[in-house]
DNA sequence: GTAGTATACGGAGGGTCCCTCCGTTTTGCA
DNA sequence: TGCAAAACGGAGGGACCCTCCGTATACTAC
């Protein structure tokens, strides 16, 4: 069966072709609205709040998530992807270990906005693993990339992993649950800190004190 | 103006007198069904729904617990309050280690009621530290009571305290997270066999293999 | 360019639940 | 027994959920 339809390229009539581009432009629009919200409001916000910011009927909001959870899922997809993406550009348009430390506070931010989704995330990742492990698994393999390129520049200590660090930093912003993330942003620059200090290349050589803004 | 109104005894009519009976009743109607409720349909049950089930209006629910997080609190307390209660009943009826054994398995079946209200108890628990110490010290403290009354009689073993155990056999209970406790069941008397194993007295005297049914 | 059709949109509307408010009933005290 | 105070109960307005279906729009084929 999964042979056949392998080999069957002919006509794209009746099989699955690309969503229309109004689709595709709602879905995103509403990912974005959703994201917003549940950082703002939490997870409890009602879904015509957010079809409207999108500027969308609730019925469409509906055909493309059908549940809440489902919306929940795509925004998180969505936070992966986007943080993914920026480890890429940190690491083209600046020096490894600022690339490192920028990236860690923008994983701060993230953390905020999905704090709100959280009382809803929590159920998802811990009863669907395969969700829970494709999402980890990248965020951990940017993590990597951005330590390894710095270890390469012997800017950056080698004895840590992708993996340590995401929960290093995770736990960071668990444990400070405060209002503002302003306490996260400091003990994530120290870490960071530990991260330079016993690199191969000088330790205190860039900036003395505080890493990035 | 704290201290005029600790001198003021005299009448007891504008300070706060018992309640009426129908007020008791109702309350302890309510929190009947709002347990039951919450371990057949989980936390989300709708508040009409208990107080149908308690034949009382729903203004009275609502009189008696402003909020569903209030109603779970006293579901809470009261399932604090009988197992502390069978606690001693048990060691009034019957040997140490039997009520031990039967006082575990009553905990089973508590845990498993409260696994429908999980999701409204654990913030309550981690927001209300107050709350949450005075039930697990009471529940400890039963524990504890029913543990050294075995310990006494040379049936059970020294080396646990009351905490350990709460621990353990909670432990159990939300791992095994399946439909029916049979499991959790199981797995305490196996518990409750290690407990008796090495005891000041004989070992195995009482019934070998598995405990109580 | 145009016609035709699959696809997507949007919001009205019915249903559920929440919570308040106030007229009625009951209880306990004098 | 009389009478407040306390408690009861449920109607009703509001919020939110989710479905359904008539309308609008984007692709495809010619």
């Amino acid at each position: 069966m999964a042979e056949s339809e392998a080999i069957e390229p002919a006509d794209s009539v009746s099989t699955d072709r690309r969503p229309r581009a109004d689709a595709i432009r709602n879905r995103d629009l509403l990912i974005v609205a959703a994201a917003e919200a549940f950082a703002a409001r939490g997870a409890d916000v009602p879904l015509e709040d957010i079809a409207r910011n999108a500027g969308v009927g609730i019925g469409t909001l509906y055909r493309h998530f059908p549940t809440r959870e489902s919306l929940v899922e795509a925004v998180y997809r969505h936070e992966i992807d986007v943080l993914c993406e920026r480890a890429d550009q940190f690491l083209e348009s600046m020096p490894p270990e600022q690339a490192l430390a920028e990236w860690m506070q923008l994983f701060v931010v993230h953390v905020a906005t999905k704090r709100g989704m959280l009382s809803l995330l929590k159920p998802l990742l811990s009863t669907n693993p395969n969700f829970s492990d494709q999402t980890r698994g990248r965020a951990t393999a940017a993590a990597s990339k951005l330590l390894e390129a710095g270890v390469a520049a012997g800017t950056i200590r080698a004895d840590v992993d992708g993996g340590d660090l995401l929960r290093a930093v995770g736990g960071i912003c668990m444990s400070t649950d405060q209002e503002r993330s302003a306490a996260s942003e400091r003990l994530v620059g120290l870490l960071f800190d530990g991260l330079r200090h016993g690199a191969a290349g000088s330790p205190s050589a860039t900036q003395p004190g505080n890493a990035s803004v």
